[in-house]
DNA sequence: CAGTGGTCTAGACCACTTT
DNA sequence: AAGTGGTCTAGACCACTGG
């Protein structure tokens, strides 16, 4: 929480307000005008808020005719599982617990680069399989540094979504990634679990996330079946 | 092209100093008050341009610090090659012709749909191979459909950039893309033009393109050799 | 034509980093 | 203390969409 700015403010107003379809799809939102003069700020400010809206997806800005909603997508837009027609949704989404959250040190060869508070914090550790219509896709296993995440090991099920437990319970939301993506083979563990053969070919991809806390970033490598699941996400739509 | 905004001027110029290495990674860039008074621009229209400098990935801000110098990653922002530590520059990558452009139909069976437009108009196929530093990293299929592009087959040499050539030669500018990403095995093609045995993984990606032509779009089917270099990519960094 | 978003200016105060 | 980027204001003119 702390104090939020007054463009955050009112993005996630707006953004709240088009998640409950107060606005709804197509339709457009107030002008930047009437926006300003309701919330009492400057264009300015208003217009950040929308821009944010913008580049996460929400909306669409036409030159003359205003600010279209567009979707309720989900911020980040970087690749996700969808299947070749359609996205998958949550009611074909499955999670299941390999190892649950503990408190650890820091793989010895741990690929990105961490800091000395990183290092000296620890980590938490935990697994997780992602299946979609009971086909495992991914093996998830996730890093986080034990900074200022009071309860994290006993709050957490495995089985909820983990960036909304992160945003209701310490109000850390994710901004950002960097990724690093390679073709790998899957060993025992990854083939049993993802129910290959030792050898297939996965995807392997090394996440670091990037958070509103600004040292704190969340780690991930992942594996992933892409016999019948690719991976995919789109880019594009221009700047501020 | 036609009149350029301000804001982009400086953008172009500061990206261009970049990749020259004017500014080195991890200096930093003149101050927004220096690049103020330089350029002659009020502080918000700098801030747009090193706003999407940093959208792009190019720079990181920080506050009480600067503007740094992060990576030379190329514009479309989605997944690009990378080495473990330092980004490929030019000087690393080469690129050999494996099949000049030709004119032709499309595959049967392509990936992605396409409209009558694209269907009837035929389409241009050409085949190259990416390498770094003499490693052959990316086998690269590309189609684009032939629709108003006078003397493609004659002009474009296959050893140029690609996306230079259509800005250049016909104002063409990709803005975005779709990608769809597997693990996959390399077949006897495949392996060969990559230094690879039959069987090993490649990463295997279908692009679809935009362009700011409304109903042009160019594909590419590309198959990376990762055992070396990573495919990699960063998103996030926020707005105006 | 009035209304919209796109660009741009010239200020201001703040929190943060470095010296 | 000086300099940096982050936020915010109150204006202005423009190009574009709609009636």
């Amino acid at each position: 929480m702390s104090s939020a700015t007054q463009y955050q403010i009112l993005y996630n107003r707006l953004k709240k307000e088009i998640l409950a379809d107060v606005y709804e799809l197509g339709s457009v939102l107030p002008s930047e005008n009437e926006l300003s003069a309701s919330a009492n700020l400057s264009r300015s400010t208003v217009r950040q808020a929308l821009s944010q809206l913008e580049t996460e997806g929400y909306i669409v800005k036409q030159k003359g005719k205003g600010s279209i909603v567009k979707s309720k997508s989900r911020a980040l837009n970087l690749l996700s599982f969808q299947g070749f027609s359609a996205t998958v949704g949550n009611d074909h989404l499955q999670t299941t617990a390999i190892q649950e959250p503990e408190l650890s040190t820091w793989p010895a060869d741990f690929f990105f680069e961490l800091s000395e508070l990183e290092q000296g914090a620890g980590c938490i550790h935990f697994i997780r399989v992602r299946s979609i219509d009971e086909q495992a896709v991914m093996y998830e296993n996730t890093y986080i540094p034990h900074l200022n995440l009071p309860k994290f090991t006993r709050l957490f099920k495995l089985k909820t979504s983990f960036f909304e437990f992160l945003g209701k319970t310490y109000d850390i939301e994710v901004v950002g990634m960097d990724q690093h993506i390679w073709a790998s083979i899957a060993d025992i563990e990854i083939a049993n679990q993802l129910g290959l053969k030792v050898g297939d070919p996965v995807l392997k991809i090394y996440r670091k996330y990037h958070t509103n806390r600004p040292h704190l970033f969340l780690y991930s490598m992942l594996f992933c079946n892409t016999e019948k699941y690719a991976m995919s996400n789109s880019s594009g739509g221009v700047n501020a």
